[in-house]
DNA sequence: AGTACCACCTGACGGC
DNA sequence: TGCCGTCAGGTGGTAC
């Protein structure tokens, strides 16, 4: 589920429930979420306190909280938030629960337990040493197109990699190279000039597109191949089969007739 | 700097 | 019904 748009959807979430309302308790299930930080430090450091800003980069979201500093959430494959009163709305899976002084609880839920969770003083150190890329929605045309100039191996691997630029996993870099005409082996050197810059163009367009959409395929527009990816697969611009393959361990599907390979 | 493979995890699904 | 392999929208480490 997470990547870009799913995270901006619950950054703003968090933003729209979440913000300004005291800390009374905070619950960990499962400390295989927390990455560099033990439960009783990051219970004692939110305990008390208030979130106060979101932002997000790539797949990370980050929560100001009134002690300064910044609680970092990633989602893995199947992490999600769920804000809510009752014990009977709690997710199956919530590994960490801020219950808020107004009755409400916010909930990080993880079912396979490969997102994590962090504090963090600052943000930029942080990304830094992550050595995460340029937000995907952030990233100027001049900047993604000396990258992918240099960049090797295929465009899937290449847009989805998070050290060139951050927030495209494996969806949406197939609804990119489908919106863009390109199938997903091309050789990221022997792109044109004009093909990177429609492969810039549709990575804008289909993250904006999801971010309206909430990141709910549902609501995508009719001419998106994600929902069509895994239930009936076929092309939205035509009747063909997609076909799906591997690239780079990842599972690719797109439409043999309208991503010519090179 | 690539790819290939394994690991981390849980759970859904299809085949037998 | 149960067991087993496979797969899932992510990432990090290792070997080549």
């Amino acid at each position: 589920m997470p990547e870009l748009p799913d995270v901006e959807t619950f950054r703003k979430y968090v933003h729209a429930t979440s913000l300004h309302k005291t800390i009374k308790q905070i619950k960990i299930t499962n400390t295989k979420i927390l990455k560099h930080i033990s439960k009783k430090k990051l219970s004692s450091q939110l305990t008390g306190k208030q979130f106060t800003e979101t932002k997000r980069h790539g797949k990370h979201l980050f929560i100001h909280c009134t002690n300064e500093d910044w609680l970092m959430m990633h989602f893995g494959m199947t992490g999600k938030l769920q804000y809510y009163k009752d014990k009977d709305e709690q997710p199956a899976h919530a590994r960490l629960i801020c219950t808020f002084d107004n009755g409400y609880n916010l909930a990080y839920d993880c079912q396979r337990l490969l997102g994590n969770i962090t504090l963090t003083s600052d943000i930029d150190t942080y990304l830094q040493r992550k050595e995460l890329g340029t937000d995907a929605l952030k990233i100027s045309w001049i900047e993604f197109n000396k990258r992918y100039q240099k960049k090797r191996g295929s465009i899937k691997s290449a847009l989805m990699d998070q050290n060139t630029i951050a927030g495209v996993g494996n969806i949406y870099s197939d609804e990119i190279l489908f919106q863009a005409g390109i199938h997903p082996k091309h050789p990221t050197q022997q792109l044109t000039e004009e093909q990177r810059k429609k492969i810039y163009s549709k990575m804008k367009y289909v993250l904006d597109t999801a971010i309206d959409a909430q990141a709910d395929p549902s609501q995508f527009p009719d001419t998106f191949i994600i929902p069509h990816r895994r239930t009936d697969r076929i092309c939205p611009k035509g009747s063909e089969q997609l076909q799906d393959i591997k690239v780079s361990g990842r599972t690719a599907y797109f439409c043999p007739k309208h991503q010519n390979k090179v």
